[in-house]
DNA sequence: TTGAAAGCGCTAACAA
DNA sequence: TTGTTAGCGCTTTCAA
């Protein structure tokens, strides 16, 4: 039997379709409508067509996510949270990923879809093409992880103030040699770190070694750029690593080279989770706050839902470096010709 | 100004609207009026709204996938492969996750959202209205990790066989005091791990210690259990570990007690990934392939979709134990009353 | 307070 | 090959 429609229901509750409309939305109606309507209804376990619904009222109450990648579980958390936001104001979550030339296509899809609003993680700050479509894109929008001055909503991590922190704390245990595994400069998290970096080593009166910076490309294998600055007479004492991926790695590499930690190598990682923590030396890590981040994404959507006319508005969240034990002075025996 | 419609496009190539749908739809039309078409299209940026279309054609693209809890790696993982899945077949993912009675209103917002596909990994087989919503649902459906003789679609895990795979190859190592933490039985996880676990100890005519099953709830801590086995004078020899979370933690426990690893304790955790492979020692695991889960899910799902006359199957897809470091002979002076 | 009817943007059947 | 038109299921005027 095909599913039922208002129509069966204003027959059955013998009422018009305008009526049983009302009752559906809770706009005033006699008690004995209402009553009736109800009885139709449940009779015929009727649930109102929603695609129906939206081409009348210009909205779906469908919120398009979008991610190059939701396998890295720095999204799926993020993912989660959303969903969770999102569920209790009735709002849907609308999928999709992809890297490169798929955004476009992603962007074009959730047009299509009529989303309310949009949450977009853009790969790459590059594309002008993609730039534009986000700009004109007619629903709500905002922008995470990517610098767009004053164009779009946008919410972004705060990268340049937690790295400085985190190569300060470095440098006062008396590392001078601190290797920075970071994403391409290309994106905001990536130019952000080198940013703190570098504010770190200006604050103190210190000279930045180029070749201690390692720029690592999606993708590719960090495992040069690791095994770079982790050998020879000038390796880094202290390193800080963009995940726990590389992070692994490194331990490996550690352990394989015959460095224990913190004793002959600090390490400090970017993004907190359960196995950091339990981990033997537990790693110090700068954790970015997942509930804060999600919160004003939501926030700036919403927002802008309620008053389209509001100007774009950019929030940065602040980051904590958590201290464990991965941290240690400088090794004095080594790492320095002499 | 106001999204364009198909009557805007009409209008500009001074075509009719049945004319520019079969431009649209990739009918048979002049090799003129696809031109005139298209050069309206582009000039007015005219995206076909696919909610009216939708309405039309009964069909939205949209395939519904529920989820416990989105946060857990594991789901990450299955979304990320799952959406490339759909999306190569021009599929959209609509997500969403809760626990509990949430999980009827999700599958009735599905069904008002019409979409065309459901891929649903309840939480639990206990909820007789959620059962019946689904076995009601109008779309193909598939399930994920849940036994329904016969009555739905289904993706299982082996973890029967792994388990029992698992035991075998500790058993062979010479221990007898394993113990298995693992999922509530009233989930076909939690259930085929310990009927596993049960049928190796059969088959090598040996009797289980009920003590060392240790089922936990979700959302309870496990240290208590973990504490419960790895103490003692008859304390486990090995522990099989539901995964990552839990692995954290018994290696911290396993430091604190002094016992090193695989020397004094074996471990086997269930659900590979970086970091296991990557810790000294690298943890053996027993791996459940999330491609060749995925691709039953879809699969199922188009046969479905193709040919709604198909009766019910259910596949089991297989797991892989993967030997690595953190498994040795049982320990020969303690862990036994002589 | 309720009913009747227009119309959202599109597809598909029917005509021409 | 193309145009005309009914109608998908709903909301929302406008009348009664």
């Amino acid at each position: 039997m095909a599913r039922s429609t208002i129509k069966d229901v204003a027959r059955e509750a013998g009422v018009s379709v305008g009526s049983v409309s009302r009752v559906l939305n809770g706009l005033p109606v006699s008690p004995r409508l209402r009553q009736k309507v109800e009885e139709a209804r449940s009779l015929l376990q009727y649930e109102p067509n929603s695609l129906a619904r939206s081409m009348r009222t210009n909205s779906t109450g469908a919120v398009g996510f979008f991610v190059p990648d939701v396998a890295n579980p720095l999204y799926g958390a993020i993912i989660n949270s959303l969903d969770r936001r999102l569920n209790a104001r009735g709002l849907m979550l609308l999928l999709a990923s992809g890297r490169g030339r798929m955004a476009r296509d992603v962007v074009a899809e959730f047009r299509r879809r009529q989303v309310d609003g949009l949450i977009f993680v853009p790969d790459s700050e590059d594309d002008a093409d993609l730039m534009h479509d986000l700009e004109r894109f007619s629903a709500p929008t905002v922008i995470q992880s990517v610098e767009f001055p004053s164009r779009f909503y946008g919410v972004r991590v705060g990268y340049r103030d937690g790295t400085r922190q985190a190569v300060d704390y470095l440098l006062d245990l008396g590392h001078r040699r601190i290797a920075l595994l970071t994403p391409l400069p290309h994106l905001w998290p990536g130019r952000e770190r080198q940013a703190g970096y570098r504010e770190a080593f200006r604050q103190h009166d210190l000279t930045v070694d180029d070749d201690l910076i390692r720029p690592l490309a999606i993708g590719r294998d960090p495992l040069p750029d690791l095994k770079a600055v982790m050998q020879g007479p000038d390796r880094a004492t202290a390193l800080i690593l963009p995940g726990s991926h590389i992070l692994a790695l490194a331990l490996q590499q550690a352990r394989e080279h015959g460095l224990s930690i913190p004793h002959d190598l600090s390490i400090i990682s970017i993004g907190d989770n359960d196995w950091v923590a339990t981990y033997a030396p537990a790693i110090t890590t700068l954790r970015w706050p997942v509930e804060t981040l999600v919160d004003a994404l939501v926030d700036l959507l919403i927002n802008q839902m309620d008053d389209r006319s509001l100007r774009p508005v950019q929030v940065i969240v602040p980051t904590e470096l958590v201290l464990r034990d991965s941290c240690g002075p400088v090794p004095s025996t080594d790492g320095r010709a002499c």
